[in-house]
DNA sequence: GATGAATGAGTTTTCATTCAT
DNA sequence: CATGAATGAAAACTCATTCAT
């Protein structure tokens, strides 16, 4: 009749992710969980030791399966061409996160809170992201096909073009009709991303008419 | 002694501002919001009958302010090519956004939460915005000077670059070493947006390049 | 524009009976009480010393006249028949309460409750009201008019025949579908208090039948 | 160490008839009452759901215990004669109050506050307690036992007398030096009633002399 | 492992009143 | 005389957590 422990802590976790999506990580209360989770609220306590516990839970589960993604792929610098372990690296964190996308859309809206744990989160995991960004856009800058644009601003603009669907959902409804959820939501997103990368990270040409004078 | 109506209510509003950003909304007490303002708790449910009508009244603060700025250069299309009118209200919005840095994260972050005054706002406000948008790039395709590309997927771009620095400001601050409130920020990062506007938007020539086969 | 002190006090009293009847004293905010009457909070501490003061002010507006009434008629006693007297006095009460249903019905309530103004009134206003009828029943039973029943109980149903339709008005207007307020309502139910006063009252033949063995 | 749960609500119930009954609803507050109780004051709301629900279950109890009294006894109506019915029936009641004397004098005191919760308790239990006692005084007039007052008169005199001396309980301790709680008052104070019963509801010589004229 | 009763610290809000204007 | 901004105390309630069972 009981539920085994795994269970128990896998229903506390996906009804934490739904509800913490819902209604924030604050708005969210333990017996909100429980309830949504058909468990008693101690276990909350027990197997997580309390909500921050639960909170740093989602957390690790999420950034260790988004590094995971982007990690695999930097491997195959050896083999493939930048541009193309770019965009599948990408395309890789997409899927992730359209497979998780109640989880991301939570997680990317809770670490720009200023907490303990959010800093901490960006002192580990953010650091490693940006790293291994790095490979590949120094890779492809030095076989000659990516731009000499100033690494920083690069990232900046695939980060947002990566988190944007999620953190805006709403707006992809309302504009887009689309949800990031959808089934062919990557593959449709993937052509606008890639459509920047070709004609903007790739484009030889025109890189120094913006950035000559570059103050930045 | 006593502060005047105005002073008093501004000064609640900056706290509940930086308070609201920096913990989030619900993880925010009225309590601290008066103490950082230096006023008694219960004028907060006295000006704006109570926390709710607070978040209510940054909301509205904010969404008037944004839209405005849009607004008025969208009256410029007449004397104005539509890239430069572009271009001149992006630059409008990213400069009250950077005025106003501590609001605008915050509420873009609280409107992704699902309440339902968060709702009202896409409601009312979120529509406006999709409106002017949509009267500058119908003029610039008009004009032959903006590539015939998924309008929708356009305006998940611009707004996607216009928030996202003010969402992931620890992420710029990491990467780029740069905040949105800096001095500069604004016109360090229009160089980042024009070159996607000129390289993306304007390119006619590659307009077909991706989307011929559009299942969009 | 302003009214005049006698129209604001006036006003603020007005709206405190009515709304101590309908949401009890407790229950009633002194700013619901300057909404209703349209005036400032303020006022009804500055005329009233607060909102005690003003339940005091109330309870001693109705018990002065509803003495009046019964002391009035306790004169007549040396020209008018006692039963005359006493069937005088009651509708004389009734009729005051009548005009006072708000209060009356909210007073009666009131000094039910064990608070210190409650006893307070109780301690002089009703050993008044116990002295009055005792004059009247005393002089009856010494006419041999009115059976020799105990005194205390005679008083205990007279009270009860005047207080219970103001008290229970819901009961009177679900069975008997009459309110306390009406035109007619005095002469309807003085029917039945007569009717108590002369099968019951004055019925000397019985009067043993019961009371032999008073254990009372 | 910790008390069970029937007896912690238990003890919230008692205190709070007690508190209520003392002080009025609104002028009772969960911490006097979690205090009096000595259990926590959010026990309060953990079983019943609030204050509101705390006087809910007080006004279930009392009109449950109170309309069994009745229902027991109008079933007699098959064996007994009417008279003798709607005395015992009297005297179930005024035991049940005595017993409940506290609850008893709250109760009513309460529902003639005209809040949400009172409306309904009058809407449910108040019609059974006109319909019991329509039962018995029909069946006493058509044995010719009672005279034909009009029904509504006869129930409001009832009422009258079987309220009075819990709501007006402080006149009774200074009239007649006596209790409601005490242990004779039901049988003292049942002469008075059947006195009233057999002089005024039985008489049927003199049925005529008031209600001939009847506008009632 | 799982429960639910119980808790104390915490929340937001309402209150009657005061006071400078 | 009247106002309305401002206050501190108190209100009811919610919270995450604990613990004996």
């Amino acid at each position: 009749m009981n539920a085994t422990v795994k269970e128990t802590k896998d229903l506390i976790m996906e009804a934490a992710i739904f509800l913490f999506n819902t209604k924030g990580y604050d708005g969210t209360g333990v017996r909100d969980i429980a309830k949504k989770a058909n468990v008693n609220p101690a276990n909350i306590s027990y197997y997580f030791k309390g909500k921050k516990g639960l909170l740093e839970a989602c957390l690790i589960q999420f950034f260790e399966g988004y590094l995971a993604c982007l990690e695999e792929k930097v491997f195959l610098l050896e083999t493939l061409p930048p541009d193309e372990c770019l965009k599948q690296g990408l395309k890789s964190i997409l899927s992730f996160q359209r497979e998780n996308h109640l989880l991301t859309r939570f997680v990317w809206r809770e670490v720009s809170i200023d907490s303990q744990i959010s800093r901490e989160i960006i002192a580990s995991y953010l650091v490693k992201e940006k790293y291994f960004l790095h490979l590949i856009l120094e890779q492809g800058i030095k076989d000659g096909i990516f731009a000499n644009l100033p690494e920083s601003l690069v990232m900046i603009q695939l980060k947002s073009m990566l988190t944007m669907p999620f953190l805006q959902s709403q707006y992809l409804r309302e504009v887009w009709h689309t949800f990031p959820q959808e089934k062919y939501f990557v593959e449709k997103y993937m052509m606008m991303i890639e459509r920047w990368i070709d004609s903007t990270l790739c484009s030889l040409l025109q890189e120094n008419r913006h950035f000559d004078r570059k103050i930045i």
